[in-house]
DNA sequence: CCACTTTCTGACACCGGTGTCATAATGTCG
DNA sequence: CGACATTATGACACCGGTGTCAGAAAGTGG
């Protein structure tokens, strides 16, 4: 049984002994074929070692049981260092997927650049994940757009009002709050903020929030002086830290929008000769691998990340089907270490 | 212009005024075809927000422009997490496939089930690429069934003889070299090594040659006793080290197989009191990005994951190309941090 | 035994492109 | 101006499946 080329349903039907369309139909199982001619098939398919062509069967059916990623990193980052945390999602998406019996096409893109989201449209994905920290969905026309082709997309991020997107999220807000009370509960109550108070980043913004409203409900409002923004990199942490440090801001803890800050932070806090976590507690977000690994172990937010990439590929099937999804929200967890 | 499904190539004929078949020519600049013609194709498909169908694109010219990404999991790893070093891989090979205009289909398998490589079967994939440690590839009948089926692949990891695939790998002999010269330079010729210093993981096998032979040429033999079995996880590193300790076995200097090792090798050292690096100089293999995280720093080997990624992926193409490959060996590069 | 349903199979159009071939339109040259 | 090359285009088969429809074969019942 040698070939040329890879086998086609047409060569099973051949040594099968009955029609190509026969064919298609016993592959697929399908109960209007006999029994006896549906193991018949089989076997020889089996033997001719035949892979139904997903090109043909795609073409024809109309969708690709595929999704896309599209990953956007910080432009700011170094080219060969992605976000920890959206590889641990990457994981997970990738896991789901292969749960759900779809396949998973990975890409890359600078959010700075015109990117590209056209998986869908060529016919290769059904359907579209965007991962990515910070403002990287603020071109709201671009997102105007795809949802006026039709095309199925989701999130991963903070749900921004006015922005008619799904979105699947952990709820920052909530996790700024656990953080919060972690270190009332430690009687440090004289805190920095690290990450971005301001809008840029939903959801660090959510983080801070979550953060500060915690601290008002029990009448401390934080020290606008001991807020510095940093964008999500250890190295950002650090001179963020440093900075505070230099400019003599007295704080017994501090709160990072993100565990590479914490990383950063805790580096420039250990070289000021400032001991952690006697001096300054600190609380990170995310929980990455490393967090558990750095020295103290840091403490920090958990974010489900199994849970997260489950939702995001079940939400957009849900999608694909024409159900009704709603946006969800996760919850997010503490994880207290050494810090 | 409004329509129910996605604009096919006729449409932008009956729009532009030509034929389909003129359309496909003109969207991919065949010089066939009349410039302003052209012009008029190409205005009337971006009005129309046209994308080429992929899957009969790719039906008709038997191939799929994509990649396919296997990546085989440690079984003992926890689910969640996904061996680092991968993940950096995982990053450059997605941007080297989309630098050659590939897309990158990616998928995770559990070495001790039976792997699925069908991607080019079905038309999915024009290759693929296999990445993994360890004895994910023992299944030398597996590699066998694709090279009969003439399925184009790499693989990621050591070139182990009487294995007929093409391979990319870091020089982990080399790597291990280069250890051992370190430690030799700081005076410590005292070592323990935690990895695999049989031949179940080809990797890690090559590195501690490396680095024994080294010492052996300098007169001095490793100690047997001074050797502990490790697979890659922070876990398995700390208990293999902590068992070292336990039966008191003395060294003052320590090369561990892989990053996570040494990590959890560093914990174990400072839980029992050992200084590092001031009773022990601890050496890892990878660099990851923890590595640089962690305090004291880790000293490492780093293994060049953006050309590993590239190479890999030319390789590949080179490969489906129908041109002459070989095996290739990157070299691996000390560096020096603080342990 | 004939009318009628049920079960199974094959023929065929179709998905949306690509490549080949024929041919019309235009240009070139002796 | 007729013979021929050049350029640009359209018609059409084809890639390898899937879905529809018609009809053969077998079963059922009055």
């Amino acid at each position: 049984m040698k070939h040329k080329g890879k086998a086609t349903s047409f060569d099973i039907a051949h040594y099968a002994g009955v029609s190509q369309s026969t064919v298609s139909r016993a592959l697929r199982n399908s109960p209007l074929v006999n029994e006896e001619t549906r193991r018949k098939v089989h076997e020889v398919a089996a033997k001719l070692n035949y892979k139904v062509d997903k090109n043909a069967s795609n073409l024809r059916t109309q969708q690709s049981s595929t999704l896309a990623l599209l990953l956007f990193e910080d432009p700011t980052t170094d080219e060969s260092q992605i976000n920890p945390f959206f590889l641990s999602m990457l994981g997970s998406i990738t896991r789901a997927c292969a749960k759900e019996g779809y396949d998973l096409l990975v890409s890359f893109q600078s959010s700075s650049q015109d990117w590209r989201a056209d998986y869908e449209d060529s016919h290769r994905a059904d359907g579209i994940i965007l991962l990515g920290y910070g403002d990287y969905l603020d071109y709201q026309s671009r997102l105007q757009q795809l949802l006026e082709q039709n095309t199925k997309f989701v999130c991963w991020g903070a749900k921004v009002d006015g922005r008619p997107d799904l979105t699947v999220s952990c709820d920052n807000y909530g996790g700024g709050q656990l953080a919060a009370q972690h270190l009332i509960e430690q009687k440090r109550t004289d805190c920095a903020f690290i990450g971005d108070a301001s809008h840029h980043s939903p959801e660090f913004f959510a983080r801070y929030q979550g953060f500060r409203d915690t601290f008002l409900a029990q009448g401390i409002q934080l020290n606008e002086r001991k807020i510095a923004n940093a964008i999500s990199t250890q190295d950002s942490g650090y001179h963020a830290t440093k900075s505070l440090i230099a400019n003599n801001v007295h704080f017994n803890a501090l709160f990072a929008a993100s565990d590479l800050i914490a990383i950063g932070a805790i580096r420039a806090l250990q070289e000021a000769g400032i001991m952690v976590p006697n001096d300054v507690r600190v609380v990170g977000f995310d929980n990455i691998p490393a967090a558990s690994y750095v020295s103290p172990a840091l403490t920090t937010v958990q974010q489900n990340t199994t849970l997260a990439g489950q939702m995001l590929v079940s939400n957009l099937l849900s999608l694909i089907r024409g159900e009704e999804v709603e946006s969800t929200l996760l919850p997010p967890n503490l994880i207290v270490r050494n810090t």
